[in-house]
DNA sequence: CTCCATGTTTAGAA
DNA sequence: CTTCTAAACATGGA
């Protein structure tokens, strides 16, 4: 479910790997890559060590030793393992780097959304992609910056990477249900009372989502993502939950809790 | 077989 | 210029 809590946990999980010489590379997703191609990526990990990492929005970067960046975008079904010496390699393994203490890291792929690439410049690259501030490094204030003059619906306003980069069909959801608004409500129309109400629920379910998955653990309960099933009901007044089509998805909401 | 899915990009219509 | 809609991409799962 790579959104920004997924991604901020596949980063967090690099983390044992940091230093570690990379003594074998296996890119088999010549297809996904943009900026470079399979011979250029494996000769910059190979022989390489992960010396940093950064996530903007929904992409992560790992910087290989004082070079340029390796990039990962996890589109719809994309994640990052690492796998212990003798575990097994996962299906839809499409990169795999081979560290010297003999664990793996292991990009899977179920479709083949997403890309993989090489960067100088995390935040040159995040600009060529027209990506907004990151949504852990909004407040209240950048929000309302973000969202004025935007006259479309605030649940695509908070899913465009461009106003704001991270939040997905499913933590706009969940995000917009925290703060009490309707999906559909005119993003500039927000007032300030409410976008501080926005804002405190998106940084809360951000950082709850965060720690829960980076830990490995279930998200709790008065999350609305583990309600999000047909007959689900709400988890703050128990009420039905209710499905629109919005921006060509599936939106997920209460209309009792959200006006 | 049909429909749906956590994302992004692009084209075309208002 | 902004906004919305649809399609394409790729592929598994119900």
């Amino acid at each position: 479910m790579p959104e920004l809590p997924d991604v901020e946990s596949y980063r967090r999980g690099l983390a044992p790997a940091l230093h570690r010489r990379i003594a074998g590379v296996d890119v088999r997703a010549s297809r996904m890559l943009e900026d470079t191609d399979a011979d250029v990526l494996h000769d910059a990990l190979e022989g390489g060590a992960f010396e940093a990492t950064q996530r903007h929005g929904k992409y992560l970067f790992a910087r290989i030793d004082d070079g340029p960046w390796l990039v990962l975008h996890f589109g719809m079904t994309g994640r990052l393992d690492h796998l212990a010496p003798d575990a097994p390699e996962p299906p839809h393994t499409r990169l795999r780097l081979e560290l010297e203490d003999g664990t793996r890291i292991v990009g899977v792929w179920k479709r083949r959304l997403g890309r993989t690439d090489l960067t100088r410049d995390p935040a040159a690259f995040a600009r060529a992609h027209d990506l907004g501030p990151d949504a852990l490094a909004l407040d209240a204030e950048g929000l309302g910056v973000a969202l004025q003059d935007r006259r479309g619906g605030i649940k695509a306003a908070l899913m465009d990477q461009s106003v704001v980069a991270g939040i997905g069909n499913v933590y706009s959801d969940e995000i917009l249900f925290h703060g009490g608004i309707r999906p559909d409500a005119v993003a500039a129309d927000v007032g300030a009372a409410r976008l501080d109400a926005l804002s405190e629920a998106g940084r809360r379910v951000l950082e709850t989502a965060v720690e829960r998955l980076a830990s490995d653990r279930p998200l709790p309960d008065d999350l609305l993502l583990p309600h999000r099933r047909p007959a689900g009901s709400c988890p703050r007044c128990g009420g039905g939950l209710a499905t629109w089509q919005l921006s060509e998805r599936t939106c997920w909401l209460c209309p009792a809790c959200q006006h």
